[in-house]
DNA sequence: TATGCGTGGAA
DNA sequence: TTTCCAAGCAT
């Protein structure tokens, strides 16, 4: 089935024609430098498209280049990111862009190997800039791609928790060798746009076409792995955080502490969040009890 | 390997 | 209303 040749290639043809026909026009395709395609990487990481939309506009007119943002302090990067979400992204994005300037010319580097040691790059990253930015072989594994790979491969709803090495292997052997770049770009668009987590529409679904889809075939078998836990929100450290972070990122001027206390009762907790913003870099502690963005 | 880390839209 | 989920990374 999949693991035929035949099949594999048809399967290629039909999503990447699909691809083709329906992929969204979105800015950092749209002929992107290096330094674009690695910006909307870090936004994206967990991140929906649509929240990502404005900020990465205003973000690569304002630093078009990793040497712009490097010379920006990081607490214009974090207001930048607004209400983004992991504002730890924004820090790393800096430092990235800093490293970058500092070791690779102010050019992001191409190999898989280089872009991985970069602040806030992991494998999907690094593998990401490499296809997008740059054209090469590697292989992508989103949580799209992912998806798309267990329901069509293994028949099953959803991925494992973890990105497991019998992914990686059946990934690997469905890759081309050609045009793999378009590729991952067309499996993850596949994933995001109809083989979706909650209603995937099957009924548009290029692969249905070919009754290749293992999920499908079998009656779409229900998820049957260890619980998919959601992640707590309210209460947590988090929220806190988030809570604290929103006065700071809307005041232009330092603020005192006791405007920060209004925002979370749990006094105990609210000073562990502060405490972690602090020693995360995403807040700067000033004398007589002020706080701000680092500068 | 499991957990912590934001935010807000959609079902 | 609550729950789920969105182009992950670092530890």
């Amino acid at each position: 089935m999949i693991a035929d040749t035949a099949d594999t290639a048809e399967l290629h043809d039909s999503i990447i024609s699909w691809f083709d026909a329906n992929s969204r026009d979105l800015p950092w395709r749209r002929n992107a430098s290096p330094w674009a395609v690695m910006v909307s990487e870090f936004m994206l990481q967990q991140t929906p498209v649509s929240r990502v939309l404005p900020v990465y506009e205003a973000w690569i007119e304002r630093w078009p280049t990793p040497a712009d943002l490097s010379k920006a302090s990081t607490g214009e990067a974090v207001r930048a990111w607004g209400r983004l979400g992991y504002p730890r992204r924004a820090l790393r994005l800096h430092a990235a862009a800093t490293a970058i300037v500092e070791q690779h010319g102010g050019e992001v580097p191409k190999s898989h190997e280089a872009l991985l040691a970069l602040p806030g790059i992991g494998e999907y990253t690094a593998a990401a800039v490499a296809s997008f930015a740059y054209g090469q072989r590697h292989v992508v594994l989103d949580t799209n791609v992912r998806r798309v790979f267990a329901r069509i491969a293994a028949g099953q709803q959803f991925p494992a928790t973890s990105l497991t090495s019998a992914e990686r292997e059946l990934a690997t052997s469905l890759m081309p060798e050609h045009n793999a770049h378009r590729w991952a770009a067309a499996t993850m668009e596949l994933g995001a746009l109809i083989c979706t987590a909650r209603a995937p529409i099957c009924s548009e679904c290029p692969v249905a076409d070919l009754c290749s889809c293992r999920w499908r075939k079998e009656g779409y078998p229900a998820y049957d792995g260890p619980p998919r836990s959601g992640q707590a929100w309210a209460g947590t450290d988090r929220q806190c955080r988030g809570r604290l972070m929103a006065v700071l990122r809307d005041s232009p001027v330092p603020v005192p502490k006791t405007q920060l206390d209004l925002v979370w009762t749990d006094e105990l907790q609210r000073e562990r969040a502060l405490d972690g913003l602090v020693a995360d870099g995403l807040v700067e502690p000033l004398e007589d009890d002020l706080y701000r963005l680092p500068e």
